[in-house]
DNA sequence: GCCGTTTTCGGCCCGACTGTTTTCAGTCG
C-alpha cells in the first residue's frame, strides 16, 4: 500500500473513534500518524523493507501503528478499519461533515433520534424534532440544514489531485515495463489538473492489447478488475480509485487523447464545430461526411474556404469509417488544426475562455513552476511549522527561489503558539543575520497576522511596520454574517503595513465551506490599496480556487501563489497552486512572485 | 496511541469565543 492509502486508512479510523467517544488523544495519535506519512518524503514499503531501520523511528510512530502499517504494507487491508466499519456505517460518518456538528453531536442525532443518513438529519430538522435533544437550539438546527448541501456533495467521492498523482506515477511507472505500448498518457480530469479527480483514465496506444491488459492487471495497486472487454479494462485499486485503460491505434491516439481528456463541456463545443464543417469527431478520429455522403448533403453555408482535405487513404474503420472518411486523428493537434483551432492546454478545456481566445488567437502563455521566484508564506518551529528557520531557508533555496518570507502566526493564533512583537522582533534579527551570512537566496522578515474577530489586526502598526511583508488572514470567527467578515478584510485591506490577504475564501477542500464573504468588495479593496491576493498551493485548500483566480485576471488583481509550508515537504506543493493558475488561464505577468523581489515591492507602491 | 520516563503510567500545545446552556462541547491552526 501507498503512503497516501495508508495515512487515508488511518484519518478514517480517527474519524470513527472520534464519533464512538474514543480517548480523544488516541484520536489525535492516528491523525497525527496520517499528517506525518502524508509529508513523509519516502515511501513506507521501502522503510518496512528494510532490515537495518524501523517503522518506530519515525516521530508519532509507536509500537502498535507500526504493526498496523506492517500489516498494510504486507496484505493490503486493515482489518481494525474493516471492523470499525461495520460498527458505524459511512453513512453516519457523513453528519461529521456538517460544519458545527462534531462526533459527541453527531452521536447524540444517531442515539436520541436514530439518524443514521443526511436524508433523515433533513427531515428531523424539518420537523423540528433535533431541537429537542439537550445541547441543539433552533440556531444549531438551522446551521444543520444550510450545512447539508456541503456535507452530501459529491465532492466527498473525489481525491485530491496531489493524492491521486502519487498513484498515477507509479502506474505510468509500472506501465512504461510494458514493451507493447507505444505511447500513453492520463487523461481525464487528472490530464486538465482538476483540484479533485474521480478517476483515473489511462489511454495507450498499442497494437497489444492482451499483452498490455494483462500488465495493466498486475499493478501492484489492483485489487479487483470491474470488467475486461477488447479496448477497455477497468480496475479499482486499494484505496478505491478506479482506474480506465483504453487502448487505441495510431491513427487514433490524439483524437482518442482529445475525447478521454475532456471536459464533456468542450467535447461539446469541438464536435459542433465540426458538425458545422461537415466533419465528425469521435475517440477513433475525425471524419469528413460531406466527402462519404451523397452530394446531396450541401444545405448549410459551408465556407468557400473550406475545402474539404480528403485524404484518399480509404482506412477501414470496422466500427465508425463507415459513415465518413478518415483525415486525422494521430496527435491532439491534427485534430484541432481540422477546426483551425491552435492545441489548447488540458487545463484549459472547460469551455470557459479557451475558444474566444484560440478564435482571437490569443491563447495566453500559460504559467509553469519555473517561471516562480519566491514563495512568500511558510511557518516555522517557532509557531506550527516543524522546520527550523534555517532548515526552510536551506530547502527553500535547494527548489531554487530567490527569496522566501517566513510568515509565522501571530499571537491570536495560540494553539499554534503564535508570536508576540518581541518573539516576531527576534525572529527577525536572527533573519537579518541569516542573510548577512548566506548568499543567494534573500529572506524577508515576514508574519501572518491574524484579523480578529472584533476587526483590526493582532499585531500592532509599530510591529508590522518593521517587517517586509505581512500577510492577514481570517482564522476565527468564521461563521460571522457576510457583511461582518467582509468589513474585517476590507478594513485589514486598508492597513499600508498588510501586503496580501491569505486564504481569502477560507475554503478546505472536502471539509470546509468558503466563509461567507463579499469577495467583490474583496477585490475592490484589494485594487484600490494596491494589495495582493494569495492563491495557498496545499491541495485540500486551493482556496483562491481556478474560478476566482480568473476572476482576480479579469480585474487585474496581482496574485501570489504561495505553499504556506509547515515543514520542508511542504515547500514542494507550489505546482499544485500551479495547475489551478493554469486552468484560470494565469500567464506569468498574473502572478506576483514570478518577479524578483524589488518587482513585487513595486506594485506595493513600496520603494 | 505516543512518549518518556523519577520504567509501567500520566500527560498529551491551549485559550478565546459561540451557541446553548447555567457547565460544556465544538471550533480555529
Amino acid at each position: 500500500m501507498k503512503n497516501a492509502e495508508i495515512a487515508a486508512a488511518f484519518d478514517l479510523v480517527a474519524d470513527i473513534l472520534e464519533f464512538q467517544d474514543a480517548n480523544p488523544f488516541r484520536v489525535r495519535a492516528y491523525r497525527n500518524a496520517s499528517r506525518t506519512i502524508t509529508d513523509l518524503a519516502e515511501p513506507l514499503e521501502k522503510i518496512a523493507a528494510d532490515p537495518s531501520r524501523k517503522l518506530t523511528q519515525i516521530a508519532g510512530i509507536g509500537a502498535e501503528l507500526a504493526v498496523k502499517i506492517q500489516t498494510m504494507v504486507a496484505t493490503g487491508s486493515f482489518p481494525m478499519l474493516v471492523e470499525l466499519q461495520a460498527q458505524v456505517p459511512q453513512s453516519v460518518l457523513a453528519i461529521l461533515r456538517i460544519p458545527g456538528l462534531g462526533p459527541k453531536k453527531a452521536a447524540a442525532l444517531h442515539k436520541e433520534l436514530g439518524i443514521k443518513t443526511l436524508e433523515e438529519l433533513k427531515a428531523a430538522c424539518q420537523e423540528c424534532r433535533v431541537r429537542s435533544i439537550k445541547g441543539f437550539g433552533e440556531k444549531t438546527e438551522a446551521a444543520i440544514l444550510a450545512g447539508l448541501d456541503f456535507a452530501a456533495s459529491p465532492e466527498v467521492a473525489r481525491m485530491y489531485w496531489a493524492e491521486a498523482d502519487v498513484f498515477a506515477q507509479a502506474l505510468l511507472e509500472h506501465m512504461r515495463g510494458c514493451k507493447g505500448i507505444t505511447q500513453m498518457e492520463l487523461a481525464g480530469s487528472y490530464r486538465r489538473g482538476r483540484e479533485t479527480i474521480g478517476d483515473l483514465d489511462l489511454l495507450v496506444e498499442s497494437d497489444h492489447v492482451q499483452e498490455v491488459m494483462d500488465h495493466f492487471g498486475a499493478f501492484e495497486s489492483v485489487i479487483s478488475v470491474l470488467g475486461r472487454g477488447e479496448t477497455k479494462m477497468s480496475v479499482q485499486l486499494a484505496n478505491a480509485l478506479q482506474v480506465d485503460l483504453r487502448i487505441v491505434p495510431a491513427k487514433s491516439y490524439g483524437a482518442a487523447l482529445v475525447y478521454f481528456t475532456g471536459s464533456k463541456a468542450h467535447n461539446v463545443v469541438l464536435r459542433g464545430m465540426a458538425k458545422d464543417r461537415g466533419l465528425k469527431i469521435n475517440e477513433y478520429g475525425v471524419f469528413n461526411m460531406a466527402a462519404a455522403a451523397a452530394p446531396a448533403k450541401n444545405q448549410k453555408n459551408t465556407k468557400a474556404t473550406d475545402k474539404p482535405k480528403k485524404k484518399p487513404t480509404v482506412d477501414k474503420d470496422a466500427d465508425e469509417a463507415d459513415e465518413g472518411v478518415y483525415i486525422a486523428g494521430r496527435t491532439e493537434k491534427d485534430v484541432y488544426a481540422t477546426l483551425d483551432l491552435p492545441w489548447i492546454p488540458p487545463e484549459l478545456r472547460e469551455d470557459r475562455w479557451e475558444f474566444a481566445w484560440a478564435a482571437e488567437n490569443k491563447l495566453p502563455k500559460l504559467i509553469e513552476l519555473a517561471d516562480m521566484q519566491g514563495d512568500l508564506h511558510m511557518h516555522t518551529d517557532s509557531t506550527d511549522g516543524k522546520a527550523t528557520l534555517e532548515e526552510m531557508v536551506e530547502a527553500a533555496q535547494a527548489l531554487g527561489l530567490k527569496y522566501i518570507a517566513i510568515t509565522d502566526h501571530s499571537p491570536r493564533v495560540t494553539v499554534a503558539n503564535g508570536m508576540n512583537a518581541d518573539r516576531l522582533l527576534r525572529q527577525w534579527e536572527q533573519i537579518d543575520k541569516l542573510n548577512e551570512k548566506r548568499k543567494g537566496i534573500t529572506v524577508l522578515k515576514g508574519v501572518e497576522v491574524d484579523i480578529l474577530e472584533r476587526g483590526g489586526l493582532d499585531l500592532d502598526d509599530n510591529c508590522l511596520s518593521q517587517a517586509d511583508w505581512v500577510v492577514a488572514s481570517v482564522h476565527f470567527g468564521q461563521n460571522q454574517p457576510r457583511d461582518q467578515i467582509t468589513n474585517r478584510i476590507v478594513d485589514a485591506l486598508a492597513n499600508p503595513n498588510v501586503c496580501a490577504i491569505a486564504h481569502p475564501t477560507g475554503r478546505i477542500i472536502n471539509r470546509r465551506k468558503p466563509y461567507d464573504v463579499d469577495l467583490e468588495a474583496v477585490y475592490d479593496a484589494v485594487l484600490k490599496n494596491k494589495k495582493i491576493l494569495e492563491l495557498n498551493s496545499n491541495p485540500a485548500r486551493l482556496d483562491l480556487d481556478d474560478i476566482h483566480c480568473a476572476a482576480c485576471r479579469e480585474r487585474g488583481i496581482p496574485i501570489v501563489i504561495s505553499t504556506d509550508a509547515h515543514s520542508v515537504q511542504g515547500l514542494g506543493v507550489m505546482r499544485y497552486g500551479i495547475l489551478q493558475a493554469r486552468r484560470a488561464g494565469l500567464t506569468k505577468q498574473n502572478v506576483a512572485n514570478t518577479r524578483p523581489w524589488k518587482e513585487v515591492k513595486k506594485l506595493l507602491g513600496r520603494k
